[in-house]
DNA sequence: ACCTGAACACCGTTCAAGT
DNA sequence: ACCTGAACACCGTTCAAGT
């Protein structure tokens, strides 16, 4: 059987969700492709790479129609599609901040972000800013949540910290600084 | 010749910065000791916990006398304070954001943050939740500027998004939607 | 175009044995 | 207590050769 590049990305998404981020090594993806490990490299250039087009599919995956609404309403929209597309997949947290830090994917919902502050009337530095600002929030608040929820689904009965209340209002901590500057 | 604990710790340090984090293997390490791979463990238990104490060996050294002032003064010296913490060292932010992101370490600086939001009369659950979303800015901000700058160093000439006055202005959109939930 | 087979240059970790 | 020597069970990637 012949695969095709797609083919290779949904299978590593398959093999992250069920065995985690360690365990996804081309040699095992390759096996559950019943290929050589060589094989691979004829769909993706190298591993960091075959990370990045995974995060990007996750992202893709955990996309929602956009209800109409105010700036500040799509923000949250935005920023709640996010943590929820990344928490949908075991290490999903993990594979997207990592590939964003390294300036690689998470293109699109940047750019959603900075349209709705646009919108809400800021000036372009702060659009700038406050975009970045709301990206390290969610990445940071959702890999943190990720973490503590596979650790209490490992047995280890931490405290949950997260939650998406605690999400909201962190989000809304960043939406008040910047609401406090377009209407002053 | 024979080592401590310390003594690992101290020249991984050095091996990360020189070389890279990709760099920094057991078994690079424990040649660069002049030592069998197997002697580092009766020294740390296992890589993980390697990174975790140099996480916290990188935070400890950029640790520097607090002046006394506001409340808002003191949780920009903090963050600035982590900032030039992990910038001091290649590869620092990478180490520190993900040993933290795992739970370990980064718990001093935390607390510090807490603090001073006491201070300036927050309510509990907006304390936690504020701390919360400044680590993930200081966080998230370093680690990206860390990986432009040395992107930028490396030959591929990208924009600088980051430096320190976007930083401070992030974390002062942070210190806004506080301030205006304490005033109001 | 896509894959195999075989190799290269590595990893982290364990464990009996030495001093 | 600290280290050696040797092994175990893996990695990512390359490349000539096949179809």
């Amino acid at each position: 059987m012949r695969y095709h590049r797609s083919d290779v990305v949904d299978r590593a998404i398959a093999v992250l969700d069920e065995y985690g981020l360690e365990s996804l090594t081309m040699r095992r993806l390759a096996a559950e492709l019943g290929v050589q490990p060589s094989a691979l490299y004829h769909h993706v250039p190298n591993k960091q790479s075959l990370l990045a087009a995974i995060a990007d599919e996750i992202l893709a995956r955990g996309r929602r129609p956009r209800r109409a609404g105010a700036w500040e309403q799509r923000v949250l929209e935005v920023c709640g599609e996010l943590r929820d597309a990344m928490l949908a997949y075991r290490d999903g947290a993990e594979v997207v901040v990592t590939a964003h830090t390294f300036g690689l994917g998470a293109g699109e919902p940047a750019e959603e972000l900075r349209e709705a502050l646009r919108d809400g009337g800021l000036p372009d530095e702060l659009v700038g800013v406050g975009t970045r600002a709301l990206l390290h929030l969610v990445f940071g608040h959702t890999a943190e949540e990720q973490t503590a929820l596979q650790a209490a689904s490992a047995g280890a009965i931490e405290r949950a910290p997260g939650g998406p209340a605690d999400f909201e209002r962190g989000i809304q901590l960043v939406l008040d600084g910047l609401r406090s500057r377009v209407t002053g």
